[in-house]
DNA sequence: GTTTTTACCATGCACTCGCATGATAAAGTG
DNA sequence: CACTTTATCATGCGAGTGCATGGTAAAAAC
């Protein structure tokens, strides 16, 4: 069994495990020890992989970021015009569904933790211009079709709809907001940056 | 000393050190004893008002949700006009400076802690909807003096100004935003609602 | 076939955790 | 005065924590 492992399909279970502890008992939960129960091996192997339990949440932190990525790029490929890609694409953020509420609940965990950790929150700092430059792009592609009002500034409206993407989480997953809600105040918003 | 003491100071106190432990550790870091030694008192002074460390979070976080009520009661008495009073609560729930800051790191912290603890989630229902409404309230009257356009759908928009504000906090706390950056993103988006 | 490397495991250590208990001193009450 | 109540404290307990260490079996290298 050793040295034919993949160490990146290793890595990822590891993460998944420590994912799936935060969404059920929360950040404080996660440990060693418990991680390791988790992703079903002993705890000496996932030490083997991650040294430090700073170690792990970076790496299940930067897993996150990845999915995220993936998830986006996939649903974007199904669209066609750019303001379907926006829409879809901020509506793939949002707690609209168990899936997509399992991940907010992780994000959600990891933006209070980035703010006490310097490892996470250069994380952050990777991670977030490019999802808000996708957006100002995908923003600019609907002015130059015609779907969005010229007038408005690309860059701002990508940090405003993300802004109100994650902003929205907290109260839809304690809920205050049901999932209609949530896509109602979307489109709504949408719908504002179109009539110019 | 006993029996003339302030309860309402005491657990004011307790809740207070509970904060600064927050805002210094994060909420990884908080427990009956490092509180206990933050507040300056026993552990088993702490553990009189406040019997398990439940308890002491929810404290904790509906005396965070009190402060921010006065803050915002506070700065809207300043005000003249409904436009102003609007921007000026919303720039209050930014972390535009130190003490905003460490609002909005506590918060952001019971943000996550609610979506794990049954106890917090109740909390954070009951608080959302009094600012909610005092926004959606606000922009009523902004329109009904002009300075915002009649169409407007009060309700939706304090809504999306609220997960804007909400929205925000992570990527400022980490470092992606200036205050300047925030400031000129909400005045970007008020500036809109006039127009109509 | 010996040696080295890789992957993994069990265990130990010093420490912290939440919580419970029993003692104690000060203040009000009769 | 005795006596109850209030507020506080020190301490103990079992469990869990991050991390380090030494050992081990299997595969690869020579």
């Amino acid at each position: 069994m050793p040295k034919i492992v993949d160490h990146e399909a290793r890595r990822r279970h590891i993460a998944e495990a420590v994912h799936r502890v935060i969404h059920d008992k929360g950040m404080e939960s996660v440990s060693l020890r418990v991680v390791a129960a988790e992703a079903g091996m002993s705890m000496g192997a996932v030490q083997y992989y991650v040294t430090t339990k700073d170690q792990m949440l970076l790496l299940a932190l930067e897993r996150i970021g990845i999915w995220i990525g993936e998830r986006v790029a996939a649903v974007a490929a199904h669209q066609s015009t750019p303001l379907d890609v926006l829409r879809a694409t901020v509506l793939e953020l949002l707690p609209l569904d168990d899936e997509r509420s399992y991940l907010n609940r992780i994000g959600l965990a990891f933006q209070a933790s980035s703010v006490v950790s310097e490892h996470q929150a250069v994380a952050m700092r990777l991670g977030l211009p490019l999802l808000l430059s996708f957006f100002a792009e995908q923003i600019r592609a609907a002015q130059a079709a015609g779907q969005l009002a010229a007038h408005l500034d690309a860059g701002k409206e990508a940090s405003i709809l993300y802004a109100f993407a994650q902003g929205v989480v907290n109260a839809t997953l304690v809920g205050h907001y049901t999932p209609e809600d949530v896509a109602a105040l979307l489109d709504y918003h949408l719908a504002r940056l179109c009539t110019g």
